[in-house]
DNA sequence: CTCACATATATGCGATGTCCAATAGATGTC
DNA sequence: GACATCTATTGGACATCGCATATATGTGAG
């Protein structure tokens, strides 16, 4: 139910066609959400249906023509209504967890490898997080930059931690042979 | 496809009946994997369907029957086969850090509200896993409480890491006049 | 000339998942 | 006696999601 509302966001800073929108999407909130292109699409055509966004069709002479969506009126009281709504918190699914819980079927030596290729996933994906230019002033992109840039620093944060609880469990695993 | 996994994970420890699996689940890897009653009951009825897992009709004359489930020897390898098969890690949706990105169509000082809440709930969260009983010698339990201790840890880990990240974002909105 | 690639949108389908409600006996509480 | 709670299962309705696939045009590489 939330797609709707992270695409009418994106879609309340600039308007935008759907294949920029997935762009966007993994570009900036990547990494903590992502969205199938089907998807997106999908959703514009649900938002556009209910009156939450306005679709105008840009003819280009270059390339195929594209829908730009905008918010309207109606989708930014949406938008507002679902900020101020309550957080349900469900607990994430974390696959690589549910995985090891159950990895004692397996030699040490494969729940190793589990680790290590995770390990090594968790490496780029903080890299990645690291490369993304920081302005030196945060603040002088006002309040939207700095909540932006904590969202990144949630990123990064977690990933660390995971990459330091990886080692933990690393060394909890070698008092145990093989 | 993965709550298949993780009920024949499950039952391969005991067998058990819909109800009980929904409350081992809840207790056991409730804090990175959550499943629906019905779709506990819907998945169970899949395996039995496929050959993985058999049900059998316990009378009973204090309780409703239930039916126990037990893993195959087919169920048991296809687990092996899921566990050594290639995890792609997709990025797990943080619904919080959506509302954050945001939040900046809000006064500053719901967007405090809104961290408030975030911490009271993690604060819960992490007192829970803090709370569970954790044995002092984990090797005691064998790999396998190895493995389950340390997906315990990597919650409060988060957990941890999370209200740190909190302290430091709240930090960074004081320097921001409401 | 062909093939890959970027732009741009769309549909079908099945898997998966959540919410809600119904059923039903036993036990406990006010 | 009424009502809630625990055990135990089942089904319908509906939303969402990801994958595959189709279509169309322009550009640059080889």
């Amino acid at each position: 139910m939330s797609l709707r509302h992270a695409i009418l966001g994106i879609l309340s800073i600039k308007p935008m066609s759907g294949y920029e929108l997935k762009k966007v999407i993994d570009e900036s909130v990547g990494h903590f959400w992502t969205a199938d292109q089907s998807q997106i699409y999908r959703t514009l055509a649900g938002l556009v249906e209910d009156g939450l966004a306005v679709r105008r069709t840009v003819v280009q002479e270059e390339r195929p023509n594209m829908h730009l969506h905008s918010v309207t009126d109606l989708g930014s009281a949406e938008l507002d209504r679902w900020l101020a709504s309550p957080l349900k918190a469900r607990p994430s699914r974390e696959p690589f967890l549910a995985r090891l819980f159950f990895a004692d079927r397996m030699p040490v030596e494969r729940i190793r490898e589990l680790l290590d290729t995770r390990r090594r996933e968790l490496s780029g994906q903080l890299a990645a997080l690291e490369a993304i230019e920081v302005p030196a002033d945060a603040a002088e992109f006002g309040l939207g930059g700095v909540l932006r840039l904590a969202t990144l620093a949630n990123g990064i944060a977690h990933a660390r931690t995971e990459l330091d609880w990886l080692d933990a469990t690393e060394r909890r695993l070698e008092g145990i042979t093989s």
